[in-house]
DNA sequence: TGTGTAATACTACGACTGTAGACGTGTCAA
DNA sequence: TTGACACGTCTACAGTCGTAGTATTACACA
């Protein structure tokens, strides 16, 4: 494991630009990134590799330059800062969460159909690997 | 705003000693906190007081000791982090990460039950507050 | 072959966190 | 009154993060 859960918002900034472009160099994450912050090269380099030594990016060499990819998937790091919120806020009780998602009233009622639609699937699919047992 | 979002584990842990015996001691928390981690009772003095400088959890002085408290309630700070999580991880998109926790598939059928419930309270709310409106 | 240029590597620094020892001081018992 | 005990405060230190300047290196072109 690559210890995903951990990752700050600038850490997770220089993985969506990673995430979305496929692998990148320095300069093209700065310039990625440009609209919201204003970074030095030098300071992106340094964070992205420290997030190699971490391993969670890697880079090969071309034309002299560094194009880094990451090593995680989005969705795995999603799963696993999720994960570890629900283990420190709801003690893993997954659905806490959704309850605390549903009471928070921040969802729509066109969200409500939406969940609704999901949760119909969730349970076909439970029952599908359930008689695939 | 206490900027109660960015809440480390341990941090965390510390709330939540203080949440469940609505107030506490140095010690008494040393004590609570004993089967999971092993704590000097100085390192539990100095979390909180950085805590306290963050305005986090305020004290009084009681029989020559600090009786700590917590300033930010449980919920306040579960809506902040899973807010942020929101932000940073689905764009805010709060029915998206309903999506991911019922496609992670780490929900029970049982949990499924609830969540429908849960569901079918919240419509029921929004009806109401739109009846009120 | 020499040199400018562009990219990386190295170094640094303040802030915050986890960790805890050392120090000061008030209180209570003898 | 004096000494021990129990607390809180101060100080410290290593590790990480955000930030970036400076040093080094290697390629391309003259």
């Amino acid at each position: 494991m690559t210890d995903t859960a951990q990752l700050t918002d600038l850490q997770l900034a220089l993985l969506r630009v990673l995430w979305t472009h496929g692998e990148a160099t320095v300069a093209q994450v700065v310039e990625a990134l440009r609209p919201e912050r204003e970074l030095a090269p030098t300071t992106v380099a340094t964070l992205l590799s420290r997030l190699e030594k971490r391993r969670v990016v890697s880079h090969t060499t071309r034309a002299r330059q560094y194009v880094y990819r990451a090593r995680v998937s989005e969705s795995a790091v999603r799963a696993s800062m999720v994960a570890g919120l629900t283990d420190t806020l709801f003690g893993g009780d997954v659905a806490a969460l959704m309850s605390h998602l549903l009471d928070a009233g921040s969802v729509s009622p066109g969200d409500l159909d939406r969940v609704r639609t999901l949760i119909a699937r969730a349970e076909a699919a439970l029952e599908k690997s359930h008689d695939d047992t």
